[in-house]
DNA sequence: GTCCACGCTGACGTATACGTCAAGCACCTC
DNA sequence: GAGGTGCTTGACGTATACGTCAGCGTGGAC
């Protein structure tokens, strides 16, 4: 981790919040919510946040676990195991294999509803379907 | 009052809200809220909610609906297409068709997202799995 | 130098989804 | 008939996830 506002001109690409915001189809505000809770920790040039490819493509994995439901509390120690990872200490290491098996559980629940209200959702759409033949018939 | 549902009589089981709570796991200051927004309408004798088997049922919709991140608002639209598909007026099968597309779409990227955040998750559980592994081998 | 568009930090407002009293009625038990 | 339990309806409180000002500072364009 550099601890120093480094100016590798030709590395990696660095976002303004607007630009950041626009990318990722949300609000400036929405973004600086995140990081007064601690999802991202951009850098900082004279007051002004500055982000790097790691911060945009860690809103994206905020972003996506957002959209299959978990909270904002959640998707924080959901990405502290990413973090976590690369350390090797057995209790971490425990921690990191307990945290994901508990969530891989309940993500596959979830894919189950999801496949359950499909299954309604289309005998609906295809019996509605059929009527309307019928009537158009 | 006996705490199991009335069935002594041909007709389907009753219930009352502190059962119903009970069955599904919710409180019953939950299902009043339903009411009040729509979702559920009980009957009533002298004051008091009396739920029917369907009534079970469109709660268990509900919740899953719920599990899976729909909004109240969402649900009871959702719930109304169940109703209007016996309907057969042209306008309303179309409104169905629609809306139904619509919702399964989402539904599937919805599981497109979770099977991506699952795919991410097991990496870092075998990942960690790995490493404990070497540790303590 | 002046403007102003952009970003910053509070502070307050809003929608959703309930929880938590408070006060009251109905019925059952003793 | 006194107490207890369960259900009722408001009314207000709470957590989450932001939106919306207000007021201030800053770097460029003219």
């Amino acid at each position: 981790m550099a601890d120093t506002a480094q100016t590798d001109h030709a590395g990696s690409a660095l976002y303004g919040i607007a630009e950041l915001a626009e990318a990722h189809g949300v609000t400036a505000r929405t973004i600086r919510f995140y990081e007064s809770k601690g999802l991202l920790k951009p850098q900082r040039v004279g007051g002004q946040r500055v982000f790097t490819e790691a911060d945009k493509t860690r809103l994206g994995l905020i972003l996506r676990a957002k959209s299959i439901g978990s909270s904002l509390a959640d998707i924080k120690t959901f990405l502290e195991l990413y973090g976590r990872e690369g350390e090797g200490r057995v209790r971490q290491l425990e921690f990191v294999i307990d945290k994901t098996a508990r969530e891989i559980e309940a993500l596959e629940d979830k894919r189950i509803q999801i496949d359950e209200t499909l299954k309604d959702l289309r005998t609906i759409h295809e019996g509605a379907k059929e009527r309307l033949a019928k009537r158009k018939g």
